[in-house]
DNA sequence: CTGCAGCTGGACCGGACGGTACCGAGCGCA
DNA sequence: TGCGCTCGGTACCGTCCGGTCCAGCTGCAG
């Protein structure tokens, strides 16, 4: 907790040993669950001594709020992957396609086994971590579907598609693309994803049933 | 244990200490979780001691599988609800206001708090109880979307709506209607359920999204 | 070379938890 | 009325966990 301004030698030897119980931690995290992993167990499996994760990161919630918003980075570069793709659209005819495109990879990342177990260890504590529940919400799975509404929105302004209402569409297409399948997986750990035909079938029936382009 | 054959005088007396762990096992777990709720707590909750709830359950995984699989009575009473509120439509004029009302119904019950508190619970614990997760699964939300699909072919057969594909349709509905509330719910514990006019809009635009009728 | 900061391994603590042993009370049966 | 058996209450056991403390080692700065 030092202050000092105009830091000069930031000393970041001591950032692998934070990462690798960051990483550590989340492996067993989303294997185990919060309450059921022991932090003795997780200073093993990062090869540090259990004192330098309590000097780390001070105590085992402040750990897990580390682990889970740490992922968020991860959502937040996705969502960069969609917008680029949407706003690589140049043509009409090419609106289709790309948002054919956009709806696969969201179901793929949606419905991937570890994004389910990030969303199942996240749901189990929501009783005692509410605010890191609701950030982690905020920051990964709405902040997907504020990125799509606003692709779509930039679509309509580039007058390359006609939707009314961009955020109710965008939520419309991702349940009715992957609802039924994420909720059935949440409760069938272990399922294999869904492979390209798979997919391919969710991205059919989505478009057929929700109709964005006008 | 005992198999005696054509058991004279069934003694009841046991099922009420039975039911009052069970009812507080319930409330418990719901609360706290499985793992953050001790035996202790569930007996003096019940005001009977643990050894009762060891002498009738086993052990806190079967007492859990009994909880869990318990509320599924009420799916059942659920599931019976909407069949007769779809079975007593007789004229097509009927069909509309009915669905919209089983609609209603259906997001009222899926984002009820104690519903998505069990939800929060199996899915918890889905990575240590399997079966009993996909069980729970198999027994409620799934039960209950089986449910509607026989219901809207039950019209088709009447000759009074026209649905191509009961089941996608049935899906199709369930997740535009709650899907993103249902989503948001989980990972906010402690949202109030939808009032009047949020179940009428939820309603009105799942309605319109799906069509179900032809 | 010397000091120092941080890491390591490990012992340790207080407490909680799942599960069990034991014992007294109450009930059915004669 | 007496007897035996079953069931529930209590106290207890072994274990594990989050968190702390300590002594020794290591690598960098001056």
């Amino acid at each position: 907790m030092r202050v000092d301004p105009a830091a000069p030698s930031g000393r970041r030897r001591d950032e692998p040993a934070r990462a690798a119980i960051v990483r550590a931690a989340t492996e067993q995290f989303l294997a185990e669950g919060f309450q059921a992993t022991s932090t003795d167990r997780i200073a093993a499996a990062a090869a540090v001594s259990k004192q330098t994760v309590y000097n780390q990161f001070g105590d085992k919630r402040s750990l897990f709020a580390a682990v889970v918003l740490g992922v968020t980075a991860t959502a937040e570069a996705f969502g960069a992957e969609l917008t680029a793709a949407l706003a690589a659209v140049r043509r009409p005819e090419e609106v289709e396609p790309a948002l054919r495109m956009l709806l696969r990879r969201w179901a793929a990342v949606a419905l991937s086994p570890r994004v389910l177990a990030m969303r199942r260890l996240v749901i189990a504590e929501a009783g005692r971590f509410p605010e890191l529940a609701a950030e982690y919400h905020r920051r990964a799975p709405e902040a997907t579907l504020r990125t799509v509404a606003a692709g779509l929105a930039d679509l309509v302004e580039r007058g390359l598609a006609r939707v009314e209402d961009p955020d109710r569409v965008a939520a419309d297409l991702a349940f009715v693309l992957f609802g039924a399948e994420l909720d059935r997986a949440l409760f069938h750990p272990g399922t294999p994803p869904p492979d390209a035909e798979r997919l391919d079938a969710l991205v059919d029936h989505a478009f057929r049933v929700v109709r964005p382009l006008g």
